[in-house]
RNA sequence: GGGAGCAUAGCUCAGCUGGUUUAGAGCACCUGCCCUACAAGCAGGGGGUCAUAGGUUCGAAUCCUAUUACUCCCACCA
C-alpha cells in the first residue's frame, strides 16, 4: 500500500495482486480433511462461451456462498469446469470451416474432430479466465471439462450400464429434427413460439366416379362441396400445404354429421394426384376447419399415430436438411419454406385453393438454432426410459431432502416428472461422446443387430456370443456414428467431478458428495437439475445437492432480456475495469433475490463502487488517528457498547438471511451496518476533535475497539467484496506472511442487549431533530446549543447527543415555561432547545396544532379498538395491553403539546 | 387449453404464523452544504386509498372468493 492513501480507491491497484496471492498460496484449493465439507459445482458454461451478465450474477452468488462457508470453518470446494455443448460448438466449428471453404461432409470424423479440438484449445476456457477477474475462488486445480478423460469414461460407463439395465433402448420414433444442425433434439430442446401464419383450405376431389350423393343434399347439416362441373370435393384446412406430397389418407370424425357423405370414399390429393382413402378416427376435431384432416404420417406426430392405427403408408418427403426429397416427386431439392409459398401459388393456379385465412399457431424451434423450425421426423434413435428416473427423483424434492429456493419451482418440477417422456439421447453430431454401440453386418432388409460395450474389444467379445456370429471380426463391427446429448454428460457432473462413476466409493466422492448448494437458472430445471437428481440417486443413491438457488434472468432496466441484437448487454470485463470487481459484485447482489428477474442498471454498479470508496475512506480516517494514554471519553465508551450490540444483532440477522438464501437482504444489512451505523454514527462519535489545528489523539481503549470492529466488518464484507477487504485487512494491523482474510473466522456474534440499541435510537432521533431545527432556523452546526429535557433520558443517549448535535448543556426540567424554544418529542420524552428571540410563534402554533391533530386521529383508531367489547374480549391480552399503552402515550403527548401551546399563547 | 406465480412509493423490492405498521428499505427525486475520511460525500425533506370488488374476523397489505393486468411453465388440435 502506498504511504499516502489517495482520496479515491483504485481497484486496479489491488485486484490482480490479491488474486495472484490467493492462487499462489493455494487458498482456493481443497483436499478432503477432518473438517465439514462445503461443496459447490459450477454450472459448466459452454467451453467456447464468453462471460455475460447472467454468468456474473450466477458466479458472484456462488463465490459469496463459497467464501462465506470457508470463513465459517468449512472445507470449501468450488469445482469449476466447462461444457462441450455439442450442438453449439459443432455449429461454430462448421461455420469456421465454411469460412475456410471446407465443408463438414468432405471431412472424415477424425479430421473434423481435429479441427474441433483445435478450436476448443484456441477459444475454450476464456470464460474461466474471465471468472478470475470477478474474484471467483474456484479450485482451479480441479478444473474439468465434460469431454475430458474422466468425464468421458464416466459417460460411456453409464451408457453401457443403463443399456444393460434395460433402461436404454433403440427405437423408431417420431422425433424432433433440427434441419440446420441436422440432428434430432429432445422434446426439452424444442421451444414453441407464437407465430402469425396462414390456414390453407385445399380441395380434395372425390375420386370414385359415382360419388353422386345417394341422398339429397342438405340433410342434417351435411356440407357437400360441388364445383361448377358438378364434381364433388372435400375441403381440408392445413397450415402446411407443402406436406401434401406425403399425404396418405384423409381423416374425418365418424361422428361428424357434415362429413358423413365422405365415408368409404377416396379423394385425390391436390396437384399430386394421388388417390387416398378417407379414414375415420375420433381423434379429428369436428369443429376445427372443415372437420377433414389430411394425414401425413411421416411429418406429424398425430398423423404418425393415425398411420399406425390405420395401417397407412408413410412417405418421407423431406431430406435431412429440410429440402424436399425425391420421394415427393415434385419440388425436389427446394427448401420446405420456399415450397410452402410456391405450392400455395400453384394450388391456387390449379383452382384447388378454396380460401386462405390468417391463423395464429405455435411453431417449434430449435433451442440452439432459434431461427430454425424443428421438423417432426421418423427415425431410429437411442432413448432413455424415464419412468424409473422420475420415480427416484421426485421424493427427495417433495420430502424436502433437496430444498428449492424459491419453493414455487417444486410444482414445476413435479409436473414435469409426473408427465415425463422418454429422453432421446442420441444426436447426429460428431463433437460429443460417441455412442458405444457396435453394429454387426446385416443384409438389406435384415433386422439390425448390435452390441453395447465400453471398448471395441469388449464389443467384439459380446458380438461373437450372438447366434451365428462366432466368426465376426473387429473390422466387421461398425460403431454407431452418433454422439450423445450434451446433457447426458452434464447430468453426471456432481458425481463425475469426483470420479464417482469410474471409482465408486472413492475418498473424494465420499467426502464432497452430496454437494451443498447449486446456483442455476430455472430454465434448466428439466435439462439439468432434475436429471442430476436422477443420476445422483441412481449412482450414489443420494441427492446431488441440498439446496437449489434459482436465479432470475438478467434484464436491462426496461425489463428487456439482454441480447447482442439489442446491444443492451454490458461487457462484464469493461464494467470491472470501470467500477472494480467488488463494485460490480455488490451492484449485482443488491438487486438479486431468488427466482426474481433482475433489472440491471449501471447505476447499481456505481453504488457498489461508491461503497468501495466509502470503505476505503473510513480506513483512511481510522489509520490517520494517533493513540495516546488518555481517559476514554464518555461518548466513546457508550458508542463502543452500542456498536458491539449492533454488530452482534446484525451478525445474527445476516446468518438468518443466509440460511434462507436471502442473500440480497444479508448484503444490504452489512451495507447499512458499515455505512450508516459504523461510519455515520460510530466513527463520528469517537472521532477526536481538533486542537490548535492538529487532531487530538484517541484513547487506546476506543482505538482498539475501533480496529476490532473494522476487522469484523471487513470479514463480514469479504464474501461480497473480496478484493478491497483483503487489501484493507492486510493493512489494518501487522500481518504475518501468508496470512489472508479469506481464511479468517467469520464474526460469530454473540448476546446483545436490545435495550442498548433502543436507547441509542433515542439519541439518534434527538440528533436528527436538532439538525433539522438548525437547518430550518439556519443555525450553524458550529454554534453550540442548550437542551432541556422533560423526563428521563437514557444514560447512553446523553453524551452522544451532546457531541453529535453540539449541545453545551443538557438540563432536566419539569416543564418548559415561557415558550422560548423549539420543542420536539422522541417517544414520550419531551425536548426543548431554548432559542431567545428566534421563534416564529405563529408557525410554531401551526406546527403543534398539526401534531395534535395527527395524534388525535391516531387516538381515534386506538379508542375504537378499545371501545369494542369484542376486541377486548377476543384479542390476546398482550395486544390489548399494547393498545392501552398506545392510548396512554398518545394522551400524554397530546397533553404535552397542549401545555406547550398554552405557554406559547 | 391446463397449471403456477405476481400485483405495496417514480424504479427495484421487504413486509415470515393476521395485532408496536393510519406501511418499510435501497435507488431516484427535492432543499441546503466542498464543515481537514469520503461531493464516488454530508445534512435535511417530500412521496403510497398496499390492483379492483366482495367476504371471513374484535382486527386484513397479510386469510378466502371473484374480476382485471402482467410474467412464467406445460400441452399433438391440423
Amino acid at each position: 500500500m502506498q504511504e499516502e492513501l489517495s482520496v479515491k480507491y483504485d481497484p486496479s491497484q489491488v485486484e490482480d495482486k490479491w488474486y495472484a496471492y490467493w492462487v499462489e498460496n493455494k487458498y482456493f484449493h481443497s483436499e478432503p480433511d477432518g473438517r465439514e465439507a462445503y461443496t459447490i459445482v459450477i454450472p459448466p458454461p459452454n467451453v467456447t462461451g464468453v462471460l455475460h451478465m447472467g454468468h456474473m450474477m450466477n458466479n458472484t452468488l456462488q463465490d459469496v456462498l463459497i467464501r462465506r462457508a470457508r470463513m465459517m470453518g468449512k472445507n470449501a470446494c468450488w469445482v469449476p469446469g466447462t461444457d462441450h455443448a455439442s450442438i453449439a460448438t459443432e455449429a461454430k466449428v462448421v461455420n469456421k470451416l465454411a469460412s475456410m471453404g471446407i465443408k463438414k461432409r468432405d471431412l472424415t470424423r477424425e479430421e473434423f474432430l481435429k479441427y474441433a479440438w483445435e478450436w476448443k484449445e484456441e477459444h475454450g476456457g476464456i470464460i474461466l479466465k474471465q471468472l478470475r477477474r470477478l474474484g471467483a475462488s474456484c479450485d482451479w486445480d480441479r478444473t474439468a471439462f465434460t469431454m475430458d478423460e474422466v468425464r468421458s469414461e464416466s459417460v460411456i460407463k453409464v451408457f453401457v450400464d443403463l443399456y444393460n439395465k434395460g433402461l436404454i433402448y433403440r427405437g423408431l420414433r417420431m422425433v424432433n429434427w433440427d434441419p440446420k444442425a441436422q440432428t434430432v433434439l429432445s422434446t426439452e430442446e424444442v421451444v414453441y413460439r407464437d407465430e402469425k401464419s396462414k390456414l390453407y383450405y385445399l380441395r380434395y376431389y372425390v375420386a370414385d366416379a359415382d360419388v353422386n350423393p345417394v341422398k339429397p343434399t342438405g340433410e342434417e347439416g351435411e356440407v357437400l362441396h360441388k364445383d361448377e362441373n358438378g364434381r364433388y370435393y372435400a375441403v381440408v384446412a392445413t397450415t402446411r400445404p407443402e406436406t401434401i406430397m406425403g399425404d396418405t389418407a384423409m381423416c374425418i370424425n365418424p361422428k361428424d354429421p357434415k362429413n358423413q357423405w365422405l365415408r368409404g370414399h377416396k379423394v385425390i390429393v391436390p396437384l399430386v394426384g394421388r388417390v387416398i382413402p378417407v379414414i375415420e378416427d375420433r381423434y379429428v376435431d369436428i369443429e376445427f376447419g372443415t372437420g377433414c384432416l389430411k394425414v401425413t404420417p411421416a411429418h406429424d406426430v398425430n398423423d404418425y399415430n393415425l398411420g399406425k392405427i390405420h395401417n397407412l403408408e408413410t412417405i418421407d418427403i423431406f431430406n435431412p436438411d429440410g429440402t424436399i426429397s425425391e420421394a415427393a416427386g415434385m419440388y425436389i431439392g427446394q427448401d420446405r419454406m420456399v415450397v410452402r409459398k410456391q405450392i400455395s401459388i400453384d394450388i391456387e393456379a390449379a383452382g384447388l385453393m378454396e380460401k386462405i385465412e390468417d391463423y395464429d399457431n405455435k411453431v417449434g424451434y430449435s433451442e440452439r438454432n432459434p431461427d430454425t423450425a424443428v421438423e417432426p421426423r421418423l427415425c431410429k434413435q437411442w432413448f432413455l426410459s424415464m419412468k424409473h428416473f422420475a420415480d427416484i427423483a421426485l421424493p427427495p424434492v417433495l420430502e424436502g431432502k433437496i430444498k428449492f429456493h424459491p419453493a414455487k419451482y417444486i410444482s414445476t418440477y413435479r409436473s414435469w416428472l409426473e408427465n415425463i417422456q422418454d429422453w432421446c439421447i442420441s444426436r447426429q453430431l460428431w463433437w460429443g461422446h460417441r455412442i458405444p454401440a457396435y453394429f454387426l453386418p446385416a443384409a438389406e432388409g435384415e433386422e439390425e443387430r448390435f452390441v453395447v460395450a465400453e471398448t471395441p474389444e469388449e464389443a467384439l467379445k459380446l458380438a461373437k456370443q450372438l447366434p451365428g456370429c462366432a466368426d465376426v471380426t473387429a473390422d466387421q463391427l461398425t460403431r454407431d456414428e452418433d454422439a450423445l446429448d450434451t446433457w447426458f454428460s452434464s447430468w453426471l457432473w456432481p458425481v463425475s467431478l469426483f470420479n464417482g462413476i469410474n471409482d465408486p466409493g472413492n475418498k473424494e466422492i465420499k467426502y464432497y458428495y452430496p454437494t451443498n448448494d447449486l446456483v442455476t437458472g430455472p430454465d434448466i430445471i428439466f435439462f439439468w437439475v432434475a436429471r442430476m437428481i436422477m443420476a445422483g440417486e441412481e449412482y450414489i443413491n443420494d441427492v446431488p445437492f441440498r439446496n437449489v438457488y434459482f436465479t432470475g434472468i438478467v434484464r436491462d432496466k426496461l425489463g428487456r432480456k439482454m441480447s447482442k441484437q439489442l446491444g443492451n448487454s454490458p461487457d462484464p470485463i469493461k464494467l470491472i475495469e470501470q467500477y472494480g470487481a467488488d463494485g460490480v459484485r455488490l451492484g449485482i447482489l443488491l438487486c438479486t433475490s431468488a427466482g426474481n428477474d433482475i433489472l440491471f442498471d449501471e447505476s447499481q454498479v456505481e453504488q457498489g463502487r461508491n461503497f468501495s470508496n466509502k470503505i476505503w475512506n473510513a480506513f483512511r480516517l481510522v489509520k490517520g488517528w494517533s493513540v495516546a494514554e488518555c481517559p476514554q471519553p464518555e461518548e466513546s465508551r457508550v458508542a463502543v457498547d452500542w456498536f458491539r450490540a449492533k454488530l452482534n444483532a446484525t451478525v445474527e440477522a445476516v446468518n438468518h438471511d443466509f440460511e434462507n438464501f436471502r442473500i440480497n437482504d444479508a448484503v444490504m444489512a452489512v451495507y447499512k451496518l458499515f455505512w450508516d451505523d459504523f461510519c455515520a454514527w460510530y466513527l463520528e462519535i469517537v472521532k477526536p476533535g481538533f486542537e490548535n489545528g492538529t487532531q487530538k489523539p484517541l484513547d487506546k481503549a476506543t482505538y482498539d475497539a475501533t480496529i476490532e470492529f473494522f476487522d469484523a466488518l471487513l470479514k463480514m464484507l469479504h464474501p461480497v467484496m473480496p478484493f478491497i477487504t483483503e487489501e484493507l485487512w492486510q493493512n489494518l494491523a501487522e500481518r504475518k506472511a501468508g496470512e489472508t482474510i479469506m481464511l479468517q473466522q467469520m464474526p460469530k456474534g454473540g448476546a446483545f442487549d436490545q435495550k442498548t440499541i433502543d436507547d441509542f435510537n433515542v439519541a439518534v432521533e434527538a440528533v436528527v431533530a436538532i439538525r433539522a431545527l438548525r437547518q430550518s432556523k439556519n443555525i450553524s452546526p458550529k454554534e453550540a446549543l442548550k437542551l432541556q429535557v422533560k423526563g428521563d433520558m437514557p444514560a447512553i443517549a446523553e453524551p452522544v447527543v451532546r457531541k453529535i448535535a453540539n449541545i453545551s448543556s443538557i438540563e432536566k426540567v419539569e416543564g418548559f415555561a415561557g415558550g422560548a424554544g423549539e420543542a420536539f418529542m422522541v417517544g414520550t420524552l419531551e425536548f426543548n432547545v431554548p432559542l431567545e428571540g428566534m421563534i416564529d410563534v405563529a408557525a410554531e402554533i401551526e406546527k403543534i396544532n398539526a401534531e395534535i391533530q395527527r395524534y388525535e386521529g391516531f387516538l381515534k383508531g386506538v379508542n375504537a379498538k378499545l371501545g369494542n367489547a369484542k376486541f377486548v374480549a377476543n384479542a390476546p391480552a398482550q395486544v390489548v395491553e399494547l393498545e392501552r399503552k398506545k392510548l396512554a402515550d398518545a394522551t400524554t403527548k397530546i397533553e404535552n403539546l397542549k401545555e406547550r401551546l398554552a405557554s406559547l399563547k
